[in-house]
DNA sequence: ACATGCAATCCCACATCATGGGAAGCAAGT
DNA sequence: ACTTGCTTCCCATGATGTGGGATTGCATGT
């Protein structure tokens, strides 16, 4: 399950490969996990998700809970995060989110592409959604990022499996296809209700100057503040803010020209 | 230069171990780093620097410049550290820096010990020395890690160069042996221009209940704002601020009882 | 235009290094 | 006391990562 992440590239890895599998898993639940259940996750020998972890450990990748031997991440990993998140000037995203969100009531997030997913990487609410990790056809956020993809990152025939969260996710590739076609034309996506019951989020791409999706920027609330009558408007808000993070956290050279 | 971060650990790693090296070399400086560039500074072949950012490229923990085809950390690397960063509660540190920072007229840091260094995680300025990596041996905040260290992270004998920034920093391991008694008896550490001149920091631990430093936390201002007869307020500050950041990163089984 | 240098990328035979089975040691649950 | 599940170490096997070299492409300098 956790090991999509990593399909390809058969040359010269395997080790490296593995090791930073370990690492992927541990996004998805809370607690901390010992080496017999990386093992059992990634399929792998409990001598091998051993050997990985206590590498990992000794790099300050993974640290270890003295109490109970098991590994969470490390000290490494949140040296590395911080610098890249300055480097790429999220610190700067922040206030122009909370702006947005105070503005339109609702929750604005900002999220990147990491291989067949959205994360959410800064948010304009209190709620630390940051960090959560969506599937990509079933998010408008995954859908602005999959219809302005970027050539090296694959567009949806990427991702095999799209599997189902409610009645309403868009599981066939076809239809998929034809709703990006259809974000693209209106520039933007909307989600409504297909990751959970009783959530409509608007998207909007922070888009570059080759015209891809660096990020993808939403606006989500409760189907009855995002209303077809609001739509316009809070798209209006949405891209106003898109534009303002264009400026922020593209550099010169990246960014498109001033006039559309 | 950049390698003394993973010595040891023989046993079952090589591959893993270099592509974690490679990860670590982008700290150092700005730019992004060609594939030679790598090859370079980790002292291997261009071909398996190449090979292993490939590698780590497919992962998404590299992203590539597709203009220049360098090397910068990517997407996975921001996702795992922003997770790792709220599942140590960082984010909840900032305001009470932020507080600290505003009432001492100093900045505030917030540090992690990461192998060899200390990492600024989290500051009350705006200045986003966030992500910084300071040596041990030469920062009050690399002091009070040391002095309160972990048994597993090793003592200041664990770290061999002992490089001198100024004339006034701390060479000797006698010398810096001698200081972190004093740091411990005094309970809480002094930089008086020994990383940088003009520059004078107090900084205390944030400690758990087993009376190791998880964080250290520091005041730093110019040396006409940190004068000997401010020096007992602001440590009075310092310390209830580490006292709340306790309470905030701390999970209550980790924390140390109340009274002292 | 041509030569020169530097870097990215790919190929391949060799042997080094990661692999996983096994077993010892430990803790907790039945 | 017996069982279960875990971490941790050891070691023979061969799969896997290694680095030299060849190729291509893009600059820069002449």
């Amino acid at each position: 399950m956790t090991e999509a992440v990593t399909a390809r590239a058969p040359g010269g890895a395997q080790a490296v490969r593995r090791a930073l599998d370990v690492l992927h898993c541990f996004h998805d639940n809370g607690p901390d996990l010992s080496a017999s259940d990386l093992a059992r996750r990634l399929e792998l020998s409990v001598s091998t998700a051993h050997r990985l972890a206590r590498t990992l450990l000794g790099a300050g990748f993974l640290e270890q809970d003295p109490r109970t031997a098991r590994y969470r991440l490390g000290p490494a990993v949140t040296e590395l995060g911080r610098l890249s998140y300055h480097q790429r000037g999220l610190h700067l995203a922040a206030p122009e989110l909370a702006d947005l969100a105070e503005r339109t009531g609702a929750t604005a997030d900002l999220a990147l592409r990491s291989g067949p997913h959205a994360v959410i990487v800064a948010g304009g609410s209190v709620t630390p959604k940051v960090g959560l990790r969506r599937p990509l056809h079933s998010t408008a956020l995954g859908k602005v990022l999959l219809a302005w993809a970027r050539p090296g990152d694959g567009g949806p025939e990427s991702l095999p499996p799209l599997p189902a969260f409610t009645d309403r996710t868009i599981v066939e590739p076809a239809a998929l296809e034809a709703e990006l076609v259809r974000v693209r034309a209106e520039a933007y996506a909307l989600n409504d209700g297909e990751s959970a019951h009783g959530v409509r989020t608007l998207a909007v791409p922070v888009l570059d100057g080759a015209g891809y999706a660096r990020f993808a920027l939403a606006v989500r609330a409760t189907p009855s503040l995002i209303t077809a009558e609001r739509t316009e408007w809070l798209l209006t808000e949405a891209r106003s803010c898109a534009r303002a993070l264009e400026v922020l956290l593209l550099s010169p050279a990246e960014r498109r020209p001033p006039a559309r």
